[in-house]
DNA sequence: CTCGCACGATACGGTAGCGAAACAAATTCG
DNA sequence: CGAATTTGTTTCGCTACCGTATCGTGCGAG
């Protein structure tokens, strides 16, 4: 497995070429939260709520209403009623979703192998 | 030197972790963009400028400005004018300002050592 | 000396996000 | 059944940012 050794130098480039990659782009939605929301809803097992959500990033509940809304219209996220309890609603991948953060990871990725030929 | 190689699938738990330490953490208020504004600031040579670092970043004026100020009550960076042409003014480095990105620093290099344990 | 230009700051109108509180609907429990 | 609880949403008042346009000041060419 890939050992993940970074010296704080480092981790600030890396984090200062990619907030600038994010800045340049038409990154102007999503907002740090929000970004955090969409990683969680990938990253972590399913199923996720918006009570879960919340809790999970410490916010309160209208902040994840809020970020589905805007994500929703982006089709980053899919609400989908529980059938088991119909007062939840299950918040569910989309294919635009999975292809946003794809394009992140490879910007990351790429921003990290640059580093190695400059130093 | 320390090579760094990441997956996509790295790279995106490591932003997640990071973005969500942020955000769970007392986040200073800073902006993603006004992040990215403080780390130019203190990665690239200096002198800044309004004009220069509006033109990095891609954005207008004010941006900067506004950055400046909200930045500059947390003391994260300091204003000079600039002698030589005083419509000019010189954006310095403060001691607070380079505490907080070494706690960014220290953040995202735990949050990747976190990563090898887990793997 | 004067007029045009460059620099940073400000005014303005608009959008978006926030927390607290109130809300409707579904479920649970007495 | 009916009351209390849970879940997600909405409302309200507020703050933070944004881009465009404009301003005041300092510089510099003519």
């Amino acid at each position: 497995m890939t050992q993940l050794d970074l010296t704080p130098g480092q981790a600030l480039k890396l984090w200062h070429e990619v907030a600038m990659g994010l800045v340049h782009g038409e990154n102007r939605d999503l907002n740090l939260r929000q970004l955090a929301i969409l990683l969680t809803i990938y990253l972590e097992t399913p199923p996720h709520t918006v009570r879960g959500l919340a809790k999970q990033l410490n916010v309160t509940k209208p902040v994840i209403t809020r970020a589905l809304d805007s994500m929703g219209q982006h089709k980053l996220v899919e609400r989908r009623p529980d059938e088991r309890d119909r007062r939840s609603i299950v918040i569910r991948r989309t294919v635009e979703g999975a292809l946003y953060l794809e394009q992140l990871a490879d910007l990351i990725v790429n921003k990290a192998h640059e580093q190695n030929r400059h130093v």
